[in-house]
DNA sequence: AACAGTGTTCTGTAATACCGAACAATCCGA
DNA sequence: TCGGATTGTTCGGTATTACAGAACACTGTT
């Protein structure tokens, strides 16, 4: 989020090389923030005069940098007048960043159990310094599709992902990761001070489970589970998401037993056998 | 596929300004190109110093590179001294790109009962302009790991999903696929006249399914069926992959019924209901 | 220790990424 | 049917910056 511009000024800070300098080439990062507003632009793709707007370059810079974008396959233009959406190579290129973490593979077939088991959608993340970050997600089959992409990081303290993980820490390991991510209140009941959330970990430890009960997003619910390879360090978690009002998040224990004998079931085969 | 430089000359052509200008960016291209290498690289990544020499551009123009794009998380530099390999941010575009395709959340519990009842890899692609684009897969439990990533486009002639859906196109839309496509020979086995072809698909549409015998790889073996929504061009194609020798792809004929079924339900899901 | 590799930082300059304006091609409502 | 407003595309010129090259820091090896 650090970034150059908030494009406000048009003709851009002339003299920023104060103290130290970036090493960055700012074409490409103007490309890269170019697929930025594509993501988050309506799915039906946008046209190149809002791709100016929010890009805070001159039109035809943003047309040469879409181009060159469109050249390679990142996006695709669609229709006349042509509107920009992510293109194919970005499938291909996130299949292969994907395919080079083994436990996405490893975790897949038993997130389809898991969520066969309790008709929820199901995920697994790998820790990535405390955050989870989500590498695979399997849909149940009538289940409502949540907006969980892959490749994302959710906050160590709102995510039952992240508390299964922090649970089956060390104290002083907790309080380092909080200390870099800070206790942000995403929802209304969110863990915000430190005190609570080590409270809600002693309870996650013997429960078996961790649950996110509408700390992350209004109406959703979350029950996670870490697993292991080695040490007490967790490798990632899975999890599993639902409705709040749904009958099937109702039997909290029943579905916190499913979800911790999916993580152990990974274990099992993180430890069992070799990964490679 | 019509690129700009086959990264052939080092010092790339100084005025190519001869008559029609390009409208790229050039330090674009050269960012998505040193993508391209470390995809094309080893799975443990890439050092700055073999980027560099893939390269053909500076130490310290690669190094910026490089720099820009782990600041965005489109790669990502793991150890010291650092190697380069794809980031999360690519998992998570590739994630939201294929989201953004509903075929691919359609055709997705279809391919994971098509590789239960068969034992093999399954994959559904896209009708683009009579290539198949590969946009789901679903791997058999036990199956050998095909190399096979999403986002990319097999040849119409030597694919079975490809013949399968040129199998239903008329034979005036054939011959303006191919025309584009041409007939290379992926293997000694592939089809490699018009004439061949046409029999081919004879026999494909008496059959039902299409046969690929080590047509696009030496030793795979694979059968598909298009599926469509409205007319007799078809939407795309379900196929199914395994090797030649197991004993798997023995029964073809049961094992392209079950192609042939898995391609049906994908119509019957298209049409049937609305896809929004 | 000296060396042969790395990756990182620095400076000048030539190239080019950017802008602004003009052009073409649509889609409106009048 | 016609303007008029909006879109995308093309075109020079100039100031920015991306690039090369060399110097620096770092690590492991002979």
């Amino acid at each position: 989020m650090a970034d150059r511009e908030p494009a406000g000024s048009p003709k851009a800070a002339p003299k920023d090389t104060t103290s130290g300098r970036s090493y960055t080439v700012g074409s490409v990062a103007h490309a890269l923030h170019l697929i930025d507003h594509v993501v988050s632009g309506p799915p039906a793709g946008m046209s190149l005069a809002e791709l100016t707007a929010s890009m805070g370059l001159s039109k035809s810079s943003t047309y040469a940098l879409a181009r060159t974008l469109v050249d390679h396959g990142y996006l695709q233009s669609v229709g006349q007048p042509p509107r920009y959406q992510l293109g194919m190579t970005l499938v291909r290129l996130g299949d292969h960043a994907l395919s080079a973490i083994p436990l996405s593979d490893i975790c897949r077939p038993v997130l389809v159990k898991l969520s066969q088991e309790t008709g929820l959608t199901s995920r697994a993340a790998v820790n990535d310094n405390g955050y989870p970050m989500f590498i695979a997600r399997v849909d149940a089959p009538g289940a409502i599709r949540f907006h969980t992409p892959l490749g994302v990081r959710e906050l160590p303290h709102t995510s039952s992902a992240g508390k299964a993980m922090l649970a089956s820490m060390p104290a002083e390991r907790v309080q380092q990761i909080i200390e870099d991510s800070g206790l942000p209140a995403r929802t209304a009941k969110s863990i915000t001070s430190l005190a609570d959330l080590t409270a809600d970990l002693e309870v996650t430890r013997q429960r078996g489970f961790a649950v996110d009960d509408e700390e992350d997003d209004p109406g959703v619910f979350c029950l996670g589970a870490a697993f292991y390879r080695f040490g007490p360090e967790p490798v990632g978690a899975v999890s599993a998401t639902g409705i709040k009002q749904d009958r099937a998040t109702r039997h909290i224990e029943a579905l916190g037993r499913s979800v911790r004998a999916a993580a152990d079931e990974i274990t099992q085969l993180l430890t069992g056998q070799e990964t490679r």
